[in-house]
DNA sequence: CGCCTTACTGCAACTCGTCGCAGTTGCATC
DNA sequence: GATGCAACTGCGACGAGTTGCAGTAAGGCG
């Protein structure tokens, strides 16, 4: 089992009283979920967070997946951002607003981080006044390799 | 029945050649969801879509409507970004790649032209040495109106 | 420790979209 | 106009994700 680098145990544990502050409950197929979203680095998509809880509890159903995502979502525990063929993916880590750059030829994804984005951002603030989620971003396109093999 | 402003009618008359040229053939499923999408203007989804070929044709199926999308849209002919939710929307206009804005607040949507995109493009191109494809991209974020709106 | 409220779970049914397969039919050729 | 190939259609089953509902259980309170 790889550590979990994303949060670090303190801030998991968190959670709980997080739930508790809002009137919600700390169930034993939540402190999975969370379990699992904990061993978890980089990004998971609903239907590979439920396979990975079906390894530790095959009676683990989709409802209560899809919707403690939905949870922990709104606590601020996880984001998403969609994949190229606009899957939800699930960041766990809320260390830094970033957006994703994902190749349509080999599927290489890298992050742009927010001091990147922010000439962006500002451009579109002042041409559309308009604020951009950057969490929520994902560009489609081409990197290096592919244009390289594909074009010489 | 307001007008396809879409594409001409002489372009989409093409598209039968287009396809005997492929080795790909004209049938009347495709003709009728031709006949559909030459009279949307801006975008639609593949239900949308199947819908409104049912009001036509009852017998209409999914797998004929989507499989036409996937041809259509390697023809050219049309072309498919992802909405905030992640569904597959497609543009009836190929006329000149964009993207879009939509307001997670409102849901309105304005176009992103290449020429406003163009410095972003040159630069993803310069630090991350990665081809951007503005026809896919949807951002999402909030609009001028719903910042007033929330934040005063 | 037991009660009570209500958040949560699991089920079943549903939507959107995909895929393999068998039967159909466009269309090129004779 | 008939023939034959293979692209296409429609079917049925499937996977991902959502939703309403009835039953379960978390956890606050006495």
């Amino acid at each position: 089992m790889t550590a979990a680098r994303s949060r670090d145990r303190a801030t998991w544990g968190t959670v709980r009283e997080e739930l508790r502050a809002r009137g919600m409950r700390w169930t034993p197929q939540r402190r999975q979920i969370l379990q699992v979203l904990a061993a978890t680095d980089g990004h998971i998509t609903g239907s590979e967070l439920l396979e990975r809880c079906r390894k530790l509890d095959p009676a683990t159903t989709p409802s209560t997946v899809y919707r403690t995502l939905d949870v922990l979502e709104e606590l601020g525990v996880i984001r998403h951002s969609h994949g190229l063929d606009g899957r939800e993916e699930f960041h766990v880590q809320p260390v830094a607003e970033h957006g994703h750059l994902v190749c349509s030829s080999c599927g290489a994804s890298r992050e742009i981080d927010a001091a990147q984005a922010a000439p962006i951002a500002r451009a579109f603030r002042r041409t559309h006044d308009f604020d951009i989620f950057l969490d929520h971003l994902t560009l489609a396109g081409r990197c290096a390799a592919c244009r390289a093999a594909q074009a010489g």
